[in-house]
DNA sequence: TAGGGTTTT
């Protein structure tokens, strides 16, 4: 058996759940997992230590197994003894709680060990993610080992800090340093420290002497006794990670105990080259050309930073493997007949019922060469290629992928890496406040990631387009997510669980003071914080929002401005994914250029003058009028095939009628069906939460107020929304004028320029080529924007026009 | 005028 990744457990093919035959076979399955010889050291661990540290590679099967090991062995149970038998009634503290950083992980593993140990998902196992709750679905407190998303037990924690349904919470794939998983370490800590029988070593107690530290530790004090009065088993925590990074952990358990599995991964041998490349993206291509020439079979998978750079090379490969197909026939005839004369002929054949008519250049074979490409913002519908097997005729697969091919998804076959060592890294500074995307070398963690994927079903290769000298050199680990970015949100959050002073927050690792302090002044900005930074009341509504400090003003300003539904309809789409779908590519095809030609115009029809909120109202609502789509946010198996039938139903009904099914009418639109469907859950969730009473932890307004066809209205609300994120438009008549009459000389006659600075902060920033206001002519002379990025330029996205002169209406502390 | 890695509530 190859070592598989936790997230792909549940494709391999399996026996169905239920029959004692089946258990049998899983039984067999899961003892040849290296992780089970340690079951009972494992058990013994957990039985005896408060913190356990599990070190195991890939394959080593401890995601599905571990948390199976603890129930089965069932020793944990037995601290039950000594609790009293109302709590028993109560059920707490029974279960398991694996957190995972992905939603998809969450879902597979819990379907995986619930067919491993012979039950439905939702019954014994379940999983618990944003929009899908199997757990939820046949009465509460039926799961016993529950794998959730890590921002899901997270939010859990804010309405119950004890975890009290808890007793024991494993926290899977550490190593990754998320932003959610990193949280969640300080909050199953002070869980922990207020359940312990024994005395709890707190290292941090000497360290902060604030105000408002006296008071957490007070809070501290109030859980401790909370939890006595419960009667709460101490909670068990388990960390699971991948790679050796046991130092940070053990000195943030001093108590903890560590053991170390065995992985199962084939051997990986490394290639650099040796000398510094110029140009990764030449050297990508040469490095697999040769590879294809030289090597009998595996499929290669190419590790590059960006789609840009990814479409580029994957017209390149298209392109060169035809013609040296062609070239390396023409010599050996040549050296026979002496013939220079090179044939052209089309070698690109589309593959039959795999693609679809819009964009055939992704799943094309070329000379039995499978070039297939892999990024997030690809609609799934074209990423499919990646994963599926190679079709007839096809003999090798050469996947360009960026970094999702890390950890986000598993690929079957791959045999050789090809690794640029770059990767797009995002960042935070928090002296501008400003957030950035760049080029970055990749940290040899990463390094290490990336060439692990050549050995999952054979021993592989891995070619470093980079010397080993360059490698020496690399960091060992990414730096953790929550010191590259703003932390408003946080902040907020944390607030919201109770804790007063977030800086004295026992972080793993903690963030700066500067961009801590950054996100107190923001928050304290949108009168989230009073002036002695306690949580306001609107503050304390703002975190019960699953949104950015940011939107989830935006979305309690309107009311006031009577664009209620609007604004929870703008919300969702712009905190979606991107809506809009754009055929990529370096051009060089015409396919693409002329796919790319009509998403423009598709995209046209929705276009706003007054901006992005507009915008996206539009798309929403066409997509209300024109198409039939029925959530499938909720509900198991049966509940999905019910909604199918439904929407079958709908669609006959609906024949005589315009309307077309959802995936019709996005890919006729050219949108992403899939953020789509994402903002509808997300505006149906925020709407619950407000309309929800304020005594039932909601928001108690009327989330119908429209403001109609009121854009004054509209654009007013979000006026005061964004307020802190104004920009007006660089009027240097000289700059301006002479390119006008660059471009006049040129024969352009669009020349409306998208340059602008901010209102605060005075940052020049100019309009991101995907904004509906990109082009327009004259540009509006003030707009709102919902975010600041560098990537190449500064850039502003989701913007919208205003008039100058509301700002000092909306909020007349900061404009006069 | 010219373009965004990945994730989550």
């Amino acid at each position: 058996m190859p070592p598989t990744p936790s997230s792909s457990k549940a494709k391999r093919p399996l026996p169905s759940p239920t029959s004692n035959g089946h258990r049998r076979q899983h039984m067999e399955v899961r003892k040849k997992l290296p992780v089970y010889q340690f079951r009972k050291e494992i058990c013994e661990l957990v039985y005896q230590n408060e913190v356990v540290l599990v070190v195991a590679e890939t394959g080593s099967g401890k995601s599905t197994q571990i948390p199976q090991f603890i129930y089965e062995n069932g020793k944990l149970k037995n601290f039950h003894k000594n609790i009293s038998s109302a709590n028993r009634k109560l059920r707490l503290a029974h279960t398991i709680c694996v957190t995972q950083p992905r939603r998809v992980a969450a879902i597979t593993v819990a379907k995986r060990v619930a067919e491993e140990m012979g039950c439905e998902t939702g019954t014994l196992v379940g999983h618990r993610v944003r929009f899908d709750d199997s757990t939820d679905i046949q009465g509460r407190n039926t799961s016993r080992i529950i794998y959730a998303t890590d921002g899901m037990l997270l939010r859990e924690a804010t309405a119950d800090p004890l975890l009290t349904r808890y007793q024991c919470i494993v926290l899977d794939e550490s190593h990754e340093r998320s932003l959610q998983t990193d949280i969640l370490f300080g909050v199953v800590k002070r869980a922990m420290k207020a359940r312990t029988r024994s005395k709890y070593i707190d290292e941090k107690n000497s360290c902060s002497v604030s105000e408002e530290f006296e008071k957490d530790k007070l809070i501290q004090m109030r859980m401790r006794k909370k939890a006595k009065e419960l009667e709460l088993v101490p909670l068990h925590v388990i960390v699971m990670s991948a790679t050796l990074e046991v130092e940070t952990f053990q000195s943030y358990f001093p108590q903890s105990k560590y053991i170390k599995i065995p992985g199962r991964q084939f051997p990986v041998q490394t290639l650099f080259t040796p000398d510094y490349q110029e140009d990764y993206i030449d050297s990508a291509l040469s490095t697999a050309l040769q590879i294809h020439k030289y090597e009998e079979e595996g499929d290669i998978l190419i590790f590059l930073p960006g789609s840009e750079e990814i479409e580029n090379l994957a017209g390149l490969l298209r392109k060169y493997l035809s013609e040296e197909s062609e070239l390396g026939r023409s010599i050996s005839s040549d050296e026979k007949s002496g013939e220079h004369e090179i044939k052209k002929r089309d070698m690109v054949q589309s593959i039959k019922g795999m693609g679809t008519d819009l964009h055939s250049g992704h799943g094309s074979i070329v000379n039995g060469v499978l070039v297939c490409v892999l990024y997030a913002a690809l609609p799934p519908e074209q990423q499919i290629f990646a994963f599926q097997s190679k079709p007839q005729g096809c003999s090798r697969k050469i996947i360009l992928s960026t970094n999702i091919a890390e950890t986000s998804v598993t690929l079957d076959g791959i045999r050789f890496v090809i690794d640029s060592g770059k990767c797009k890294e995002r960042d935070y500074n928090s002296a501008t406040g400003m957030e950035s995307l760049t080029v970055a070398d990749v940290s040899k963690a990463q390094a290490r990631q990336r060439s692990g994927r050549a050995g999952r079903v054979s021993a592989g290769m891995t070619f470093r387009l980079y010397p080993e000298i360059a490698f020496d050199t690399l960091d060992e680990t990414t730096a953790p997510e929550i010191s590259r970015v703003n932390l408003a949100q946080v902040v907020l959050q944390l607030k919201g669980m109770g804790i007063h002073d977030p800086r004295s927050f026992d972080f793993l690792t903690t963030p700066s003071q500067q961009a801590m302090l950054k996100a107190f002044k923001q928050l304290y900005a949108l009168e989230a914080l009073d002036d002695t930074m306690e949580l306001t009341t609107y503050g304390k509504e703002m975190a019960k929002l699953p949104l950015d400090p940011t939107f989830a003003h935006l979305l309690l300003q309107s009311p006031k401005y009577e664009c209620t539904a609007e604004m929870l309809t703008a919300i969702s789409m712009l905190s979606a994914e991107n809506i809009f779908y754009r055929p990529g590519g370096s051009g060089d095809s015409e396919d693409s250029s002329g796919l790319s030609a009509k998403a423009a115009a598709a995209h046209k029809r929705f276009t706003s003058y007054e901006g992005d909120i507009p915008t996206m109202l539009t798309v929403y609502n066409c997509w209300r009028k024109e198409a039939i789509y029925i959530s499938s946010a909720k509900g198991g198996k049966k509940e999905r095939k019910r909604r199918r039938m439904q929407m079958e139903e709908a669609s006959r009904k609906n024949s005589k009628s315009s309307k077309i099914l959802h995936g019709d009418w996005c890919t006729r639109n050219f949108i992403s069906g899939r953020a789509l469907a994402r903002a509808h859950d997300v505006r149906q969730q925020l709407s619950e939460i407000c309309s929800r009473e304020t005594s039932r932890n909601g928001l108690g307004f009327d989330v119908n107020v429209s403001c109609g066809d009121d854009i004054v209205k509209l654009l007013k609300g979000a006026s005061a929304g964004l307020f802190l994120q104004a920009a007006s438009r660089v009027s240097n008549s000289v700059e301006i004028n002479k390119s006008i009459r660059k471009d006049m000389q040129k024969g352009i006659t669009n020349t409306g320029r998208g340059r602008y600075k901010t209102k605060i902060g005075g940052a020049e920033v100019n309009l991101h080529p995907t904004c509906s206001l990109f082009g327009r002519n004259p540009p509006p002379k003030c707009v709102v924007y919902t975010e600041l990025l560098v990537t190449k330029r500064t850039y502003i996205r989701g913007a919208t026009q205003i008039k100058e002169e509301w700002l000092a209406e909306v909020a007349p502390k900061f404009f006069r």
